[in-house]
DNA sequence: TTGTATGCGTTATCAT
DNA sequence: ATGATAACGCATACAA
């Protein structure tokens, strides 16, 4: 409230401690320093609540220890826990993290780059959507699900081994005529590999499989009619669904229950991001589960790392799959 | 990648444009400058990409543009739309965010204030849990639900209103005879208020009405006990509960269906905070919905205004009704 | 081992 | 109106 009296700064501490400026500082920084000035300085910091100005400490060298990280948003569940792991595994190494929500809109993402730029961030986080992004080669960054180019590492699930696994699921837990429902398909990057992975587990498999994929725009209504026009005497064709998201896979359900169909009795259901109802209960449907806590502490190590050692351009970390209760139970469960 | 080139200055837009280093600052701060000399400048800036940056200019102005949001975990949905509200007002006055996850310890509460004084942020927006949080009179705080002090303003939803609002919406509804279900109440803060409330409604409109409140620690079976005692020949004593939050009413109404008692035709149930599936879709449950966006607006403007300006302590926003599926729809729906 | 002096990038106060 | 210079708080190379 009150801005009266400036915070302490070092060479206040100095005078008051009756010691040099620089000894000050290597007491601060835990520097060598003679056990009696050692107490004397520390006695001072204590009596003057002293607190170094980071500020000055990165006007100096050229490192803040801070981290931007870019995503839409932070109320989408995946976002959210994404978040969250990041900011343990920055806070585990002292670093600070400056939250970035886009809401997926182009120029807000260049322009948070621009201000991480001129904000000397040491580094650069991002889960973006802009196809033109420019990003510069000069600081430190990292993206996740969407490959930038060869310079920047990009930490993503192994999404084409979980498509794949949602089928060897689906085929275990009996069905033999499936289909894969994704929306939004405009944008190249890691999730679509859901796709491919679940057509090769279906090939594997000997599974029937049938593809329907709505265009950006396209409303949710187009998979009601397309499981509709499937729908013969009250049956459906497909006895497994696997939707590219667990928010899909949600409408989904809501859906085949309006048709009168029952999950999982008459057709089994499986997701991809293991979202949790009220973010940490139960699996909101049979899922496969990012694993974010890894994808974050990765990003962090990649991004920090010495520019000496390789980056890797990509990395997949492996998925498991998660009962939610929209598959049959088997033994195996 | 490369930190070959370190960023350029203002001397060296000032060298390339051949003019004076106090000519670039009052370009680039939109101070009068004679036009010749305002092109070169321009010129020279967008030649080599200059930033300003912001540290150098922190450390001058003591002031950093920054704001650190304390608060327990970012995915949690009440938490996880007020980050990105909180990030949304900031962003509009062009403020940054840091954010710190405390995951509810005290010490991680209080190591991050610590280290939002040290990195100089213009203020600090907490929703703490730490009852004997120390908090400088000399940086602008505002807390959330949490009340800390006639000189630290707090912004809350109208917890009160709520509950009076449930136990409201219970009588015209249909109810006779209504419960109040809550969880830890060690804690003094805001949505304590939600049982008083609550219970303020039900002797206005003449409601039985009944509280179950579980200490910390207690497991939520002590819920299913409760409940089981009041249930007779398969028929609940109430027609109405209000959970003291969303996430509760959903645990309980799990607990209702194990019971064979259907929600909203035997029991309806009315839950707090607004969650939404998925963080964007249906609500949970009906619910009283907090004004997450309000609060956040509300949150920054008083942290940013002077200091001049009275700084209320507790300011208490209006809730709203939804419905969610858990109570019987009537006209008024 | 301790003290002194310089510079990091900006802004602001001076003369010019 | 523009250019030189000091100061912000800290770290460090260097001198003592």
């Amino acid at each position: 409230m009150k801005k009266a009296n400036p915070a302490p700064t070092m060479k206040d501490v100095a005078k008051e401690a009756g010691v040099a400026l620089g000894t000050v500082s290597k007491v601060v920084n835990g520097l060598p320093v003679g056990d009696a000035y050692r107490i004397r300085v520390e006695a001072a910091i204590e009596k003057l609540d002293y607190q170094v100005n980071s500020y000055a400490q990165g006007l100096k060298a050229n490192k803040t220890y801070t981290v931007a990280v870019l995503i839409p948003n932070s109320y989408t569940p995946f976002f959210s826990h994404l978040i969250y792991q990041l900011n343990m595994a920055l806070l585990k190494r002292r670093y600070r993290m400056l939250l970035c929500c886009t809401d997926y809109a182009p120029n807000t993402e260049q322009e948070y780059i621009n201000m991480a730029r001129q904000n000397k961030v040491d580094g650069i986080i991002g889960l973006t959507y802009d196809p033109n992004l420019v990003v510069d080669e000069d600081i430190p960054f990292v993206t996740i699900d969407r490959y930038l180019g060869p310079n920047i590492p990009c930490v993503a699930s192994d999404n084409f081994a979980g498509g794949q696994l949602a089928a060897e699921k689906l085929a275990d837990l009996g069905c033999r005529s499936v289909a894969f429902l994704r929306v939004g398909s405009s944008l190249t990057n890691e999730p679509n590999k859901r796709r491919a992975g679940f057509e090769n587990g279906c090939l594997a498999r000997h599974l029937n499989y049938t593809m329907k994929i709505l265009e950006d725009g396209e409303s949710f209504d187009e998979f009601e009619i397309f499981l509709r026009s499937h729908l013969h005497d009250g049956r459906l064709d497909f006895d497994g669904l696997f939707c590219v998201t667990d928010r899909l896979a949600y409408f989904i359900i809501e859906m085949l229950e309006r048709m009168g169909l029952r999950v999982p009795e008459d057709v089994q259901v499986i997701g991809f991001d293991g979202v949790r109802n009220f973010g940490d209960c139960d699996y909101a449907c049979s899922t496969i589960v990012q694993p974010v806590s890894e994808i974050a502490e990765l990003c962090v190590q990649l991004l920090l790392q010495d520019d000496s050692s390789m980056k890797p351009p990509l990395v997949c970390l492996p998925v498991r799959y998660a009962y939610g209760g929209t598959t049959r139970e088997n033994s195996r469960q």
